[in-house]
DNA sequence: GATGAATGAGGATTCATTCAT
DNA sequence: TATGAATGAATCCTCATTCAT
């Protein structure tokens, strides 16, 4: 509230902007934690901006001084949680160790990422299929793109002569099956979820064996 | 379809009124299709029953009067659209014949389920997964128990000697897999969908294979 | 009318928004104004919220941001009425000195009322009985409650011995009276209205009469 | 169903006015019933068209047939509601007997009048005053006047003396003090609506009583 | 930056009434 | 007559977004 009034100058120009910033970065956080959980309440479309503001106890005119409109906020929302999962589990989205077992691989990746979308359940809001298939909104397409390109080099990594269209498509498929699995996860607890979770990891590790059949250590 | 038929009753009561009724049928039929082509357009969580009644060439009113709301829609929807595809395809869904090998038996049931699916894309718009994991959209519950219910039956078939609740989740996992599908292969056209019909078929039966490995001919 | 006296507590929190609230109690004030005038022309069951935002001059959505639906419209309506009444005429409400005679009391306190529901005439509409006996709208019976509270309270310092069922009942009749004579004092003018407001006094002191027979000044 | 088809000829004009005419009484009548009902149930403003044919049984084309528009229906209510009361107790709102006491006429009225209006709750439906003082729909307007003119040829013998406009006034006078005791008996049952009928009738008496004083056994 | 008021088009739904059959 | 389909304006209410302060 009194962070620059009542200075009576108006020559504070150079250290200011570092205040601004901060307390505009604290702003955003602020909007994109009450987005979150807006969003994991009532599911993206039927988020509402008022919502998001007064979950962040902000007026709607603070919110759109720092969002276009909703859509900005999925797509920062997405990108800082690509963020944070790179800087969480960065390793789990490197390309994997020929050496590592395919189980091994998936399995724990799958561990991470379903750690991570339990933790942070509004990536499922995020990534949440498009009402109609082959148009996504922005936010979506946006984090889509992202995730699709990590799976990719991951692929790559494991399948070294395949096509690159093939890659794509597996990577295509591999996220759906595992969006799918985290669907049914996060609408189970305790053993059910566990038991979700050994299927997805199931499921991949049998899509992916005979792609990847030729590693070390599966012949 | 049947009009005086369904319960069995000799006695046949409304005989005048078919004449009539025959006017509201075709409103009806022609509201669900625009129904369809509106889910289909928008989604299911974005359509407007004004906008189904400006899709049907009607007055909001006149959808009211054969659809208290936007939910019933969906469900007699999609009620229909498991009516003609028992029709259509009822065998695809019926017990599996032990003798037919695995491969086939999904293959043909995937081909059969992407062919409708293809020709009444609103299948997908009422299948798409709920915005908030867990929680359904009456009209979405309905048709995803059905179909849940058709595919355990399917699988009870295959694996004999399995738990319920296994049976359960394998038939989630299964539909979590072909909706997954469905979506990519919806978002394709020419060969790249057929290759996504491929590579559904091929999760599915990889997936399926070891839960029903003891079946004949596969030993 | 006191912003941040009514808790007591000396801390006086929101200082800062009192200017941006200004502009929301004068809004408030208005639609409360073009309410009372709509209820008035229409009804309150007939008025609707898009006619009293017209007639206020504001868009639909302004209504909104100040009252959740009608209802609290009109209870917001009735509670300043309500106040309004206590500031202007609030002796006559309050407990009769045993010594005045009845004709005066009554005679008083009619002059005052009358007086304040001509010049209010949304009072009528917001005490108007409800369409069906018993079930009463939120609004209605509020304000409702209020008044018979109050000539319950008047009624005790008149009939000392009574019973208070006697006295609630005796309440609800002066009540019943009162408004059917509003009603035909708003329905006249000038000499008419005169001799029905002479009518309601008349009835009121010879119903009230014997029950306070007892009184100083009247055996 | 079957009342003039499969005869085959189409010249039998002279019976089935009479035929026609039985019918369309039925109908009048059942859908009379059925408004009764249904404005006892939800009040006369809130009643829908709709709602009366449908607790008619029949469609609402019908209802339109036999009556241009709400309004209608609810006049020729009140007036058959009329003619029933008179028929019933015709001699209770004949002139009065100068001989009977005053306490005996009035109670006598009051009971019958209450007896009637709880025996058919319509009739409050339709007294109900108007949501606007002054302004009543038209079918209040004609009930209310039919009513009011008996008053006053009921006190007219009473007051033999006064001028009209006098009884004109004690008579609307007269009916808000019935229509205010109606509310209350009413909305409650038992000893208490008793206890309302008992104030109701005293509210009367002592009113009329000094406007009839002169009249023999009271002086 | 921050506030909260303001907007107005759009959503679901109802209803008195009319019309074709 | 009777039916029930059809209408369309009107209802309440919401929401993304903008604006004055």
């Amino acid at each position: 509230m009194s962070d620059t009034t009542k200075k009576g100058d108006g020559t504070t120009k150079e250290q200011q902007p570092r205040r601004r910033q901060a307390r505009g970065e604290r702003r955003i956080a602020q909007l994109l934690h009450a987005a979150a959980r807006v969003f994991c309440t009532t599911g993206y479309t039927a988020a509402s901006t008022n919502a998001i503001a007064r979950e962040a106890g902000v007026s709607p005119g603070t919110l759109y001084q720092f969002f276009p409109n909703k859509e900005a906020i999925a797509i920062e929302l997405g990108d800082r949680l690509m963020h944070e999962m790179r800087e969480a589990y960065g390793e789990a989205l490197a390309p994997v160790d020929p050496a590592t077992p395919l189980e091994e691989a998936i399995g724990s990746a799958v561990d991470r990422f379903m750690a991570f979308n339990t933790d942070h359940p509004v990536f499922f809001a995020l990534m949440h299929g498009p009402d109609i298939p082959g148009r996504m909104a922005e936010a979506h397409e946006q984090l889509h793109t992202t995730v699709v390109g990590r799976i990719e080099a991951l692929l790559a990594s494991l399948m070294p002569g395949a096509a690159p269209a093939d890659v794509t498509r597996t990577a295509h498929v591999c996220l759906g099956i595992y969006k799918a699995g985290l669907e049914l996860v996060l609408a189970h607890e305790g053993a059910e979820r566990a038991a979700y979770i050994r299927e997805t990891k199931d499921v991949l590790i049998r899509y992916l064996e005979p792609l990847v059949g030729d590693r070390l250590g599966r012949a």
